[in-house]
DNA sequence: AAGTGGTCTAGACCACCGT
DNA sequence: CGGTGGTCTAGACCACTTC
């Protein structure tokens, strides 16, 4: 059961992404929500927060609440916490297993992942592909204290939705490093670039709601096909 | 004058950098923080919010409020709005123009800056350098009907230090896209990067709290020298 | 059970925008 | 000046963690 204002903060989103207010680009007023859904101005103002801090829509003080226009489909956001999925929505999203199997943190790995030398871990690597064409390298290192099963068909479809909806995790925040590397040209062949040896990486290291870090990934991405998108909001 | 939390925000903000939570990487509660600061729940609570969209702390349900230990100096945190200086602390920073004048919008400025074709623009190029190092290549438009002046001695040092202090604008927030791109070797030169022409690119449109655009940028960066950090919430 | 964060209300008053 | 968002309070009750 959610709570009220994340509700509220969702059908809001719905109704913005279903083209509702395209005509004026512009919300009710927070009374009018206030009206509409019933429940005090905080809640309100805790919804509309949400949907601020995810750069769907901005306030402005004596005049209203605007739709936040972006055009960047296809444009992976990295402000949100979603994986590929809804960065390109309807496309076709499979994922070709390179590798999967138990190993042991060493330094390295147990540096980033905050964890002992020796800590079980899951190593999962994949190439994502997107309309059938291979889009990006990934290399997953799951703690198996905390992701305590996995298995090929889960690999093969959603990790993330398998760890919040089957294993009822709460993910919190995350970390991601965005830089570009030099590879390997056996690795960057595998994301259809030929005679190109540059990268884009992200890597990444997601925490739950508790503090704890289960995952640390490293994705190589062809950076032709690559662009990134962050939305801030200066407060 | 500062809001109640946000001046609270900052207060601990400060505490938190000069290490006072060293030791047990915890913050006093929020029963705690209403006594010191003697305000209401929600005051303290809009506080804290500012801090953890920040990526500076976290919060546990039952448990209590945790700082959120991130060793990244050096790179470059699209997350929050700074500008270089606060990623690079206390090294040195300059800039060398390389271009500065005023010319008008042409369609693609147009477009990424929502202005009228014709709509009057000052143009910046600038080197960024960091302890006399040369790090980024800026370009930069700004419409001049909202930055209605600027000079040589502005741009040498911190345009939007002039913006906020001097203009008194209250800047809202901003898209940024992140990508690679190839370079004439000339360009990429100019970052110190020999025979090397792929360069890690952030184009910037930036917003005033109203929603109007007054800044439309590219910069270059050396791809070698460059790590980009951002900070995830999940809500 | 005690401690700590999360949600929600009802109402007051302030600050800014546009007419 | 009316409309609209921004801040703040005091208090109630819920949900989760820790012991």
């Amino acid at each position: 059961m959610l709570p009220k204002y994340k509700e509220i903060s969702k059908e809001i989103e719905n109704e913005i992404i279903s083209g509702k207010y395209n005509d004026t680009n512009k919300l009710p007023t927070v009374d009018e929500l206030i009206k509409i859904f019933n429940v005090s101005k905080n809640t309100i103002r805790s919804a509309v927060d949400l949907l601020v801090d995810k750069g769907l829509i901005y306030q402005v003080q004596g005049s209203g609440i605007f739709i936040r226009q972006i055009s960047k489909e296809g444009y992976i956001n990295i402000s949100k916490m979603n994986g590929l999925t809804k960065d390109f929505g309807a496309k076709d999203i499979k994922n070709k297993i390179i590798s999967f199997k138990t190993l042991i943190a060493d330094q390295y790995i147990a540096d980033n992942m905050k964890c002992k030398v020796g800590t079980e871990l899951y190593y999962v690597k994949r190439i994502r592909i997107i309309d059938n064409e291979p889009f990006s390298i990934e290399e997953s290192y799951f703690n198996k204290e905390i992701i305590t099963y996995l298995n090929e068909q889960i690999i093969t479809s959603s990790i993330y939705d398998y760890i919040i909806n089957g294993l009822k995790l709460s993910i919190g925040f995350a970390d991601k490093v965005i830089y570009c590397e030099k590879q390997e040209k056996d690795e960057t062949n595998l994301i259809g670039m030929e005679n190109e040896d540059i990268s884009l990486i992200i890597e990444n290291t997601v925490y739950l709601t508790n503090g704890l870090i289960f995952d640390f990934s490293k994705s190589k991405y062809n950076y032709k096909k690559t662009k990134l998108l962050s939305l801030a909001n200066f407060k």
